[in-house]
DNA sequence: AACCAGGAGAGAG
DNA sequence: CTCTCTCATGGT
């Protein structure tokens, strides 16, 4: 049944959508910004919000964490949740500056920098991973609820509920998190993100799914 | 008009 | 560690 590799997986996403190449964002800092305004919200929604802090020029660290917070929830609206996320905003953007900013930060190790992030309020397991993997090129794999509900529909999961350092050390136990697979996990997760807005939402679309004869339960979603 | 979206914190069991 | 509540806007 679930004879379905990982690196297989990857594979067979490459081919029918070719290289996502995320984040979309222009600076590391954005994507780190991008990864708590999306949190629980779409990211069309969470997009606003970044563009509304764009053009307010406060896409910096500096500049965040010296922002009144009342004027932020403003400029955040779109995203959701804006009264948490702003505080959340305010915490990482100090946070970033003591650590001597985005390159003080890439300057530290995985292993010390992702409970440091954790120690963050508003920066959870999925936060975190994303702002390592894709704003500071470490290997850290990101699991999310597409991620989840994939590999359980594809028969790799026993639930959608297995708690998220399970699913992390699933994937990284078949693909070690090494340098030299920096560029499959950020592949392999926006992969996931493309083929699960697209055919594999709560309610799935398994016709047209490139997945659909891999997929053990697809007449039972 | 419910239901859902690329979560996380807090509290209880 | 698992379960449940809460937080909020915007699209279907």
């Amino acid at each position: 049944m679930a004879g379905l590799s990982i690196a297989q997986l990857l594979q067979v996403l490459l081919e029918h959508f070719g290289p996502q190449n995320w984040w979309p964002a222009e600076t590391p800092f954005e994507v780190c910004v991008g990864a708590v305004l999306t949190q629980n919200t779409t990211w069309e929604n969470a997009s606003r919000a970044v563009g509304n802090l764009k053009k307010a020029n406060l896409l910096t660290p500096e500049a965040l964490s010296s922002t009144d917070e009342g004027e932020l929830q403003n400029l955040i609206k779109p995203a959701g949740f804006f009264r948490q996320k702003a505080r959340y905003l305010k915490e990482l953007s100090r946070f970033v500056v003591r650590e001597g900013g985005v390159e003080g930060l890439k300057a530290q190790p995985l292993k010390v920098l992702r409970p440091k992030l954790l120690n963050v309020k508003g920066i959870g397991p999925e936060t975190a991973d994303s702002i390592l993997l894709y704003a500071l090129d470490k290997p850290s794999f990101v699991v999310d609820k597409y991620t989840k509900r994939l590999l359980y529909r594809l028969g790799v999961l026993e639930g959608e509920s297995v708690s998220y350092n399970r699913v992390k050390a699933l994937v990284e136990g078949e693909i070690p998190p090494t340098e030299e697979h920096l560029k499959e996990y950020k592949e392999l997760h926006a992969l996931i993100v493309e083929l699960c807005k697209r055919y594999c939402k709560t309610r799935p679309n398994c016709r047209e799914c490139p997945l659909r004869e891999l997929c053990y339960n697809q007449h039972n979603p």
